[in-house]
DNA sequence: AGTATTTTTTCGAGGCTCGAAAAAATAGAG
DNA sequence: CTCTATTTTTTCGAGCCTCGAAAAAATACT
């Protein structure tokens, strides 16, 4: 159940929530911080006083030149870029992308590397991302005095302490804590989140205004993947990072799924289920492993310049999104919808069955309002909502730190 | 965005947390109250000191006679049931229902009504609605000073905020604002609430070692509706009551839905859907308006004694409900499930084709481990949820005042 | 140079929680 | 029956925190 509130809370929580405002805004002053967050200036004056006293914020002179107005300037209070660093760790299918990102939130050193995830052993997975962390952190050239935090991201489920990989396409091997292996490797916290859930984060970031409290970003690649954030908090599964909105189904014993199951809406919509109903392979045909991004493509060109098996591939794959969305619409009500990856780019093929498709089901009632808007590249997003999510942990759990954690309603998922 | 924390939300706040911590333990002594919400002694102390003063709560004296401890006997902290009341609405197909709850929760009366809510007017469904909120007000019999809260609950949809029914299948009319209407009528603040979810609140006060932090309560009545608790809150839509679980869709373009749709999980699941497959009409088949229950038992007699269309159709049941609920779970991972409602008691008929089909869904992957609950009788579960949401309405808003609401995360949906 | 205006800081007041110690209330020992 | 050990509850002063009002600071306008 719920804790009481101490009195030292008081104070933690306050200075996240100007640490926080900071984040949001930019380059607000106190008297802005005060009017956003509710608190009196002589409390803000102190908390700022205080934060720019350790070096988390800085100060910073009136950065619009034109200021029109009368009395005393405003002192923008701004986030210091040397306060602290993370990393981020992405790892996708071949590829393992890391970057360190500035407390102020700038990429400052990156390292990108090919492999083949599909075939290699577990342990030599787990060297690979050691050891690029581990050069990123003893690389001279960078002054890294501080990383404080460590966020990873892949493609696959993730439980819900965001400690490990349950499973991912990307590897024949499952259950490898990330998160405890990258601590103990170099004693800096770590998290292990889901890729999606990072879109979700990054494009409410990107956005704030589209993408506020409700809204569903969806990943359109070899598999189908979601971001959900309700009530501007990130929605996870009860025991895993959940929202496998790729596994609901859709034809019950239908088209054969990656998962090794049927009907879900990835067996319609994930790109092997697109490539094998435009090459007419039939629903039982086994998932090849890659379709590469030249080759999607390629299906989109000729889909779009004839009425054949690439189109109606495509057509049905906006027939699984349409009822799926519609079902989940049911559940969340509608909300706006960011498509993302390869196929987003394909997405004029797709909308046309997929508004269709969703006007037929409860959760569509409105489908003319709910908007969707596209992004092709999801690393990153993906990237982005990694520093994202790893710099809000040290906003809070560094900066204001204070408050044990005790079971109940401890690590709410702010996107 | 979240708002800071002023001085004086603090009382209220562990105010709130004493009051809560009494409704949940029942009678327990400040050192418990001490345990349970992690602040001192004295804090406590304090607060129950004057909460007490308030009337708010009563001391009683140790209730167990078997007092076998050395030093001072504690002293139980109650509630005090003339501190206020509240009234339940329960509005259900042909039938009106209410009742006057004392602070600590005893029914202290009630009056039911049988009516034709489905060829009622407007007017005359809001006016028997009025007109026995108003008996009951009214009575000299009863002296309730306060009633403090109304909670009504309606099968149907509502709106997130808690003021209108905005779609019911026990009437024809759709958009009432009974939350506003009874509140000018009466000048007490209330709110209306969807029935599946105040089932889902009394599960967890029943029964809260079963029913805590993640759970399901699904009815299985004329139409299928849930209510879900998701981290220890009760899931609601982004603009409605949301958890339409009966109108996702389980097979696109199938059979012929109440809601005018096809393929909604209802139209095979529901009593209309069991009876027109049991009575082999067709899927195309009108949906009948209601079955009684005394039909549905008979239904399910005959598909116990022989294997007949009556069977079959609670087969298609399960496995809808199958498909549904592993949709779901892939969504939010399995939690337990409460089956409420008439064709709860026809559960064995169903459970079979239901365990087969969550079988086969990526949510259903240790769908061995899934417990279902039945619980035929869902009135009941309604209306004592309806007084626990009322009740804990008049602990946070009544006897914890304080906080302005602001725009933000105002009013957490605490099951 | 003086005044108006806006932002930021300072300062005392009032509240709240906490820990330690005291007070209260009982069971058991002699 | 008295004294001691034990447990619960209250009391009291200390230490923080936030707030409002007033002062100080910094600029534009006249």
């Amino acid at each position: 159940m719920s804790v009481g509130i101490r009195h030292d809370d008081l104070r933690r929580r306050n200075r996240a929530m100007v640490i926080a405002a900071v984040r949001r805004a930019g380059q607000p002053s106190r008297t802005e911080i005060a009017a956003t967050t509710g608190l009196s200036h002589s409390t803000i004056s102190a908390i700022s006083s205080d934060l720019i006293g350790e070096g988390i914020l800085t100060e910073s002179k009136p950065s619009e030149a034109g200021s029109l107005k009368r009395g005393r300037p405003q002192v923008g209070l701004g986030l210091n870029p040397e306060a602290a660093a993370v990393m981020t760790v992405v790892l996708s299918l071949n590829f393992l992308s890391v970057a360190v990102i500035d407390y102020a939130g700038q990429v400052i050193a990156e390292e990108q590397r090919r492999l083949d995830t599909l075939t290699m052993s577990r342990d030599a997975l787990i060297g690979e991302c050691t050891a690029i962390v581990r050069r990123r952190l003893e690389d001279p050239d960078l002054d890294v005095r501080s990383v404080a935090r460590i966020a990873l991201a892949i493609q696959g489920i993730t439980d819900t302490h965001a400690r490990a990989m349950l499973w991912s396409p990307i590897t024949p091997h499952t259950d490898i804590a990330f998160a405890d292996i990258l601590e103990d490797e170099f004693g800096i916290p770590a998290t292990m989140e889901n890729d999606c859930n990072m879109m979700a984060i990054a494009l409410r970031w990107r956005d704030p205004d589209r993408y506020r409290d409700d809204f569903i970003a969806i990943l359109l690649s070899h598999g189908i993947g979601m971001g959900l954030v309700l009530k501007g908090e990130l929605f996870t599964g009860t025991h895993s990072s959940g929202g496998e909105f790729g596994h609901m189904i859709h034809r019950p014993n239908g088209a054969l799924c990656r998962c090794g199951r049927r009907g879900c809406v990835e067996a319609y919509a994930g790109n092997y289920a697109i490539w094998r109903n435009a090459r007419q392979l039939g629903e039982d045909a086994e998932p090849v492993a890659d379709v590469s991004d030249a080759d999607m493509r390629a299906l989109a060109t000729a889909a779009r310049e004839r009425d054949g098996p690439e189109r109606e591939a495509y057509r049905k794959a906006g027939e699984a999104l349409g009822y799926g969305l519609g079902s989940l619409f049911a559940l969340i009500d509608p909300a706006p919808v960011a498509m993302v990856g390869v196929s987003a780019a394909a997405f004029d093929l797709i909308e046309p069955a997929l508004r269709k498709a969703i006007a037929q089901t409860a959760g569509g009632q409105h489908s003319k309002s709910i908007s969707f808007d596209t992004e092709p590249n999801e690393l990153p997003l993906i990237r982005e909502g990694c520093a994202m999510r790893a710099l809000t942990f040290v906003d809070q759990e560094i900066f204001a730190p204070g408050v044990q954690a005790r079971a109940g309603s401890v690590g709410k998922n702010v996107a």
